[in-house]
DNA sequence: ACCGACCTTGTTACCGGTAACATAATAGTG
DNA sequence: CACTATTATGTTACCGGTAACAAGGTCGGT
């Protein structure tokens, strides 16, 4: 019942021609008469062939697409970084191929099994957490890979992004130079990042010799999640001046219940988050947050392992895309 | 200088077998004598070996994955679906291939052919405007396809989503039947859901003798295009006494907007969006919208593309699943 | 001791392109 | 016109799994 789908074969069948030719006129036309050619072209229409890439990944091992392990999906950032990966990829040729691992090694290390069983060219990571497997996979896979928005510790071999810790620090040593004493970090998940923000969020108030207080949830990041952790903050840190948090969901979120409790935002208390998300910089105030170049790093991570995947392979490399320290009107 | 990796083959000479008892041991460990299975186990972890798709790909023209194509990554509604399709797709054993393409049947046409080339044994597809060529290519592919999103007209052979007609003029009414006359609609992108949300929109403003008015943004949906339509409804259409947005962004924009204006909402101006996104819903007041059961479509979108891989094929079959109409704090 | 059932392993061929090489047809040159 | 250069097409083999079939080995029953 299901018809197969057309071959270059087929084709040859009605031009009285090999497959062989066909092949050859579809890649390089000029290389077969012109009578043929026209009847090969018509015929591929007629029969409606569409390109089968299943030989090329067999034979040649190579599937001219990448593999993209993140985190999360719905979460924003990932999704830029994704649009910048593709804006360079996709132009050049390669198809990427998605997944997500939840915020799991475990995840991450199946995942990525299923990608190299894909034969992709090469691999774009978004965490430096791999497990035992994960890494030995990568390594006899033999194929390049680009890890992103860390450069914070040494790359397996390529990576792109900016210091979570520094930026943290930077943000945090603003609220304080502006006056905030107590200031509260608010962390949801424990992902690498986010601990890397309280680490850059520790050496800021450490180096003015204030206490910190890291406030936790274990729930995904969202706007829910930010107003609660604001509720627990007045109920048990009542003279906290200011919070630094994780992302702007959960800095939107904690902003939304300062409204709710009629809280002057930045008067009683500073608000900032990290990334730089529409939201936040739409509303009014806007919101104080490390606005990070996420669409950048997508297409500086696709541009660095395509060149690595065509035979440059400057191993070790670095690119660091920095941060800018939005102020707003929060803080 | 680059290893090849490692293949059945490089097992089998480990242990001094052939690479079709290789195959049948990891495959079937119960078909391999004892010792035999334990070396080769035991050689397949020493040499690292990862399962390779390309010869299944080739032979059996099956890959064990799925093709999805969005307009858009970023787009909340999209990233929701796909959770959805991957919650129920994943365990089932299928990989995800995703593509967007910019809302634009060109590029989907191209990011089709590019799926299909991957030899998918599904799509799932977010619009229901495709090119002659698309169908084409659909047609000879010979694959279960879904369409998402949209029940409103007829599939090409299943669809999952609900009536984007009825929602819209669900929401109108509800607003109309809360004392309001003009109410504008705001529409962004030329999308074909933005366009039936209009149609519904038309219908009920006609349905009770009032005047429709639309206004329209080509830029994407954000919240800075829902601010300035906001503005723009100020200038020119000062009698306004509600909107309706295409999306949530817009209407949040919208709300910033008057926020910042000092108009009061619900009071002066009625605000309704679409899709009932986390922003919208953390805010005070909740925004009035219409909540769509994203990632349950996604789900259910997975389960019909893989019940027509597996041979069961209900044609024609759409299944809607409605929405709810959130009237939050701002009618 | 012999036959067949079964258990285990091996052999062959195939999937669909294309690289590499071979060959046929045509054109060009002294 | 003989001979080489050039162009146009065909042939063969390969990539890495596995289905289908073949075959050698073991064991139990009579």
């Amino acid at each position: 019942m299901k018809k197969k789908r057309p071959t270059l074969q087929d084709i040859a069948d009605q031009v009285g021609a090999t497959k062989m030719t066909v092949s050859r006129c579809l890649r390089a036309p000029e290389t077969v008469s012109q009578g043929l050619r026209e009847r090969i072209f018509s015929a591929a229409e007629k029969v409606g062939y569409i390109p089968n890439r299943a030989p090329d990944l067999l034979s040649r091992a190579t599937s001219h697409s990448i593999g993209v392990l993140v985190p999360s999906l719905t979460n924003q950032v990932f999704a830029d970084v994704i649009v910048g990966i593709e804006a360079y990829a996709e132009p050049a040729g390669y198809h990427l191929m998605l997944s997500h691992y939840g915020y799991s090694p475990e995840l991450e290390e199946r995942s990525l099994a299923s990608l190299l069983s894909y034969n992709v060219d090469g691999i774009i990571l978004s965490d430096r957490n791999h497990t035992q497997r994960s890494l030995r996979m990568l390594e006899t896979a033999g194929i390049p890979v680009v890890e992103i928005m860390d450069t914070h510790r040494p790359p397996l071999q390529q990576a792109v992004g900016y210091d979570n810790v520094n930026a943290a620090f930077d943000m945090v040593s603003e609220m304080i130079r502006r006056g905030r004493r107590r200031v509260i970090y608010l962390g949801v998940r424990l992902d690498e990042r986010t601990r890397q923000r309280e680490q850059g969020y520790h050496q800021a108030m450490q180096a003015h010799a204030l206490t910190p207080v890291a406030l936790h949830s274990s729930q995904r990041s969202s706007y829910s999640v930010g107003s609660a952790l604001l509720k627990q903050i007045l109920s048990d840190y009542p003279e906290a001046d200011g919070i630094f948090c994780t992302n702007d969901d959960v800095a939107v979120g904690a902003y939304f219940e300062c409204q709710r409790q009629g809280i002057d935002v930045p008067g009683e208390m500073a608000i900032a988050g990290f990334h730089g998300h529409d939201v936040g910089q739409a509303m009014t105030p806007r919101l104080a947050s490390v606005i990070t170049p996420r669409q950048a790093i997508g297409e500086a991570a696709a541009k660095a392992l395509l060149a690595s995947i065509q035979g440059e392979a400057p191993a070790g490399n670095v690119i660091d895309l920095g941060y800018r320290i939005e102020s707003g009107g929060t803080l």
